[in-house]
DNA sequence: GCTTTTTATGAATCTGACTCAATATAAATG
DNA sequence: CATTTATATTGAGTCAGATTCATAAAAAGC
């Protein structure tokens, strides 16, 4: 029992100084960047020597590659939880957007370089993992919306993911540059983009089917024109 | 006359070693990243002495800096030329999307860190403005569709803009993790979102037959889609 | 030619990531 | 509880690489 109870200590304490080193971490890579985020201080904030970071984290590429992983993790609860507040697989869709614009340009400094580590990373890289948990959300909306009936796969998934994340990841750039503008403006033109692409019409009305009709036209149009 | 000769000579070689750092600079980003790159390596490659190198420019960030400048630059210059091959606008519009994404596939690896750049940049970085020229080519071009009446502004241009680049940023990360899937989905349904959001239907026609015109264009749809 | 100004050099400095021999702490054993 | 063994922590020392700066070379001015 007694022994049980040290042991339990033990991993406690060590699972509480990693925790300690890894809020650490993430506070001062926001502050300061990865280049000028210096592991001597991440190391005095955590109170833990230099060394005792080496092991936890083998290096500080490693060590930001954590922090990612728990930003993105923490991200999709966020997500999971402003989606589940909707029950219209489009309201989903825009409160999804919402949540995820809106905290990309509130952690912007902070999400620079977490797209880098993206990006420098290999496919089967385990920093892509936090990531791949949170697209899925994008995915399991979608999917819904095909199930019910309401939205239908003109295109693969994940070409109508990327147009999905990558303007928001974009918009969220121009938001943060020019404060004035309204990042409603992009969500709300997401929506009615999804609308518009991937709408139904067998639940529409025979008004707005004519609409329909006329903008198939000119997509098979687009599509001889573009072929040529 | 002769002094003028020397003078432009001078001037000459200043501009010859300031490009020769350039170009080094660019090659040993492309190749080691950011952080592995050695300003001494820059320095050899370059064939001067490695405090030359801060004798053009700050330190090693602000090099970064011209080196992304020039990159954007060139790709302006692509961009425009790619553009002008055609006169349509949605043909424009698509050849300039063909032509981003495969620049920034191309060039992953080093757009990677541009990319970190802007991220970091302030509103009036200098760094900023070979960005915004290079933006300016979707600018015109969409304009001109409005011009012409094919495009409708149903949005603040600066909302479509984010959109289209958006787009093809985040696919040009996805594309690069999964070489095999097909550069042309994006741009091609990148395409049909225009034509679908943007496009202007003034033409409307009587509501009769709707439903035997909605057969023959699901035909019509069949058969485009065996065809590929 | 000689003086002044500009440009180039690379050894020396400085910073900060990372290592490792020494030390402290906890668990196991008797 | 004392002793041995295993595990965790420390921080001074190493090392790589960016940046500086006293000195030298080259060019311009006179």
């Amino acid at each position: 029992m007694a022994k049980a109870a040290v042991q339990s200590t033990r991993r406690e304490k060590m699972e509480a100084k990693e925790r300690a080193i890894l809020d650490a971490a993430r506070i001062e890579f926001s502050e300061r960047g990865f280049e000028n985020a210096k592991m001597s201080a991440i190391a005095k904030r955590a109170e833990v020597a230099e060394g005792t970071v080496y092991l936890y984290y083998r290096n500080k590429k490693e060590l930001l590659d954590s922090v990612v992983a728990q930003f993105w993790q923490i991200l999709t609860q966020g997500a999971r939880k402003a989606t589940l507040e909707h029950t219209d697989t489009l309201a989903k869709l825009k409160a999804l957007a919402d949540f995820h614009l809106f905290e990309l340009v509130k952690d912007f400094d902070f999400v620079g370089f977490t797209v880098r580590t993206r990006e420098t990373g290999t496919l089967d890289s385990p920093s892509l993992n936090p990531i791949r948990g949170y697209v899925a959300v994008f995915d399991e909306i979608f999917q819904q919306g095909v199930d019910r009936g309401i939205f239908q796969e003109t295109a693969p998934l994940w070409v109508i993911r990327d147009l999905f994340y990558g303007t928001l990841e974009y918009s969220s750039r121009t938001l943060h540059l020019h404060k004035t503008r309204d990042a409603q403006a992009v969500t709300q033109h997401l929506a009615e983009v999804f609308i518009a692409l991937y709408g139904n019409t067998k639940t529409a009305n025979s008004a707005t089917g004519l609409e329909r009709i006329e903008e198939r036209l000119a997509s098979i149009e687009a599509k001889l024109e573009v072929r040529k």
